[in-house]
DNA sequence: GTGGTGTGGTTGACGGCGCAACCATACAGC
DNA sequence: GCTGTATGGTTGCGCCGTCAACCACACCAC
């Protein structure tokens, strides 16, 4: 009630409004497969997995408690355990229980997870760029990130601001100390 | 040092241009997630089931091959073949031999289809509206059609790209071929 | 302390999807 | 007609994810 009826009458299945939406599925669902074609082609890395390790990597001290993780990665816990347990056995990262709570464990970055992260960062930093962002003029790009924040917070379904408050000088320990 | 500094600046990881692609990958996972869940507990359809049924009525005769339904709802062969599947089970299409094709399959929606898919749009053109469309103003509406249209035209003229169309000469960019 | 309740994480059962192998048919070329 | 190649569709198998059940621990009341 307090807010604004979007609409007086219902969609109807043809109504040009529904292009953004159906512009934006498809969209989602090129790019996303394409860019984990490249990671995996030539890193052996899942985007799940990618942002995962980048996810560590951000985390104070690169490490970060299962249930943190799944919230910033959007999955389930088991989701979680299980993309976690490949990393492990890949030996990216390792599995530590948690000093303040006996109950926890934390996901660590490896040395070997850095690196195969900063060389996937190559191609995927990339693919962004040619893929997505090369897409868009930066009024476009801007107004994109704008409106996804929005629907993310609308959505909510949780916190919303897990992933929405990530910024330049955001903090955590400084990010690898890539050569660049 | 093996620093290469790429001619054109290549993103660095916390590079303020990587928001838009976030908010548009965690966007797509809460929109898309909650849709389904809204589709699912009022009308037991997933959001496939609903993107396929849609596809076919709006088909010519509400029929359509199995082949032009992967490609218009971006699903590998198998997976319309299961999808199809179950929605034959549901008694929401048939499936019947192509007449002009006797290799084919078509997929011909039922009037129990066309019901359901006529309920299950009411819900959810109306979560579209509310989880979606209602978190952008016009412009930014239309910025979104926009940038995603281009995204999906650059990426993908079509899923020709699996592995191999994508090689080190389509881009003339730094990347010390690896190893080095 | 002891008991009750809430939360973190793992495991088992299950489902959806992709890939590759496969069969059937179409469509040359002869 | 026959043969080789291309294409449509299904099936076997494996990966990846969720859900529900479960255990271990935290935390509060007493």
């Amino acid at each position: 009630m307090t807010v604004t009826e979007p609409v007086a009458r219902p969609l109807s299945p043809r109504d040009a409004r529904l292009a953004p939406w159906r512009a934006f599925l498809e969209a989602h669902a090129r790019v996303s497969r394409r860019l984990d074609e490249e990671l995996r082609a030539e890193h052996d890395l899942s985007l799940a997995e990618y942002d995962t390790l980048l996810t560590i990597a951000w985390s104070p001290d690169r490490r970060i408690r299962m249930r943190t993780l799944a919230d910033s990665i959007l999955l389930s816990k088991s989701g979680v355990t299980r993309l976690i347990d490949r990393l492990v056995a890949d030996g990216l990262v390792e599995r530590r229980t948690c000093l303040s709570d006996a109950r926890g464990a934390e996901a660590v970055l490896t040395k070997a997870g850095l690196d195969r992260l900063r060389a996937a960062s190559r191609t995927h930093l990339r693919g962004i760029d040619d893929h997505f962002l090369g897409a868009m003029d930066p009024a476009d790009a801007a107004a994109v990130e704008r409106a996804m924040r929005r629907v993310s917070e609308r959505v909510g379904g949780g916190d919303a601001g897990v992933l929405g408050s990530w910024g330049p000088a955001e903090r955590p320990t400084d990010r690898p100390a890539d050569g660049s």
